[in-house]
DNA sequence: ATTTCATTTCGATAAATATAAAAATGATTA
DNA sequence: TAATCATTTTTATATTTATCGAAATGAAAT
């Protein structure tokens, strides 16, 4: 029961939702996901550490950056048949569809000012796992 | 968005969770559930309102008695999904186990101090209808 | 080595939520 | 009609959670 309470609670909060179908798209380290949700970084970086702990999602180092990625699947049967709820949930929502967009305008150069052009070139060719639902 | 972070937040808090699974087993009045929840009769009445709110719950006027069960089918498709994963995962809990026992010896000619007896025989007969997972 | 950048942790504050006590409501019973 | 009981609403308080800014960390670039 805390375990079903505590996976409701983490999912029981629109940025940390909003997050959830960022990364949908791809993964993205915590600049990209600052600019578009409008938090601070160091609140960004806490809804990130709440949803890794529920396990979510994953991290990797990627030279300066922690890219954050949802995790294809879970070890929890729960958050297995929970998730593609959520990401059904999350079409068609006007919210959703804006954050989208803004991550598609998004200007890398500025938001992570150390990236560099080849880098940049490779999140634009980054092939995103369509997750069926 | 808003409807689904909502909707989690109803399912992320234990007391509620714990109030749908006593509702799995019987329809109850607002006295047998603070018995079992040693909650006030305020903050018990509070969390029925907000699950039947979002359309998990139903009420009905018996009497003295507020009479609130589960609802058998919602106009709503996520809840729809939710709620048998939600009754699920309730089954094998520690804490809904003893909330249903404490339901099974509960006496209510002390709980609900007007109920007569023809009430009290009818209660213990009530046939709960089986939901499937 | 020092600076710069990305992220996290820490500390403080603000906002939201759960809770209970008291008062209000409404209905039944004596 | 007055008293009792079940429930809800209101008000106040306690707890939890979200947020930010500042400081700390760690790694890369100069």
């Amino acid at each position: 029961m805390d375990e079903l309470s505590e996976l409701f609670k983490v999912l029981g909060d629109k940025n940390r939702l909003r997050i959830i179908n960022l990364l949908k798209q791809r993964s993205l380290c915590v600049c990209e996901i600052t600019e578009i949700l409008k938090l601070a970084p160091s609140t960004v970086s806490r809804h990130l550490s709440i949803l890794k702990h529920v396990g979510i999602i994953k991290d990797k180092k990627d030279k300066k950056w922690v890219v954050y990625s949802l995790n294809v699947c879970y070890d929890n049967v729960l958050i297995t048949v929970l998730m593609p709820l959520v990401l059904s949930q999350l079409k068609d929502d006007e919210q959703a569809e804006s954050d989208l967009r803004k991550l598609a305008g998004i200007d890398l150069n500025f938001v992570c000012k150390s990236k560099d052009a080849s880098e940049i070139d490779s999140i634009k060719n980054e092939v995103t796992p369509k997750v069926s639902i």
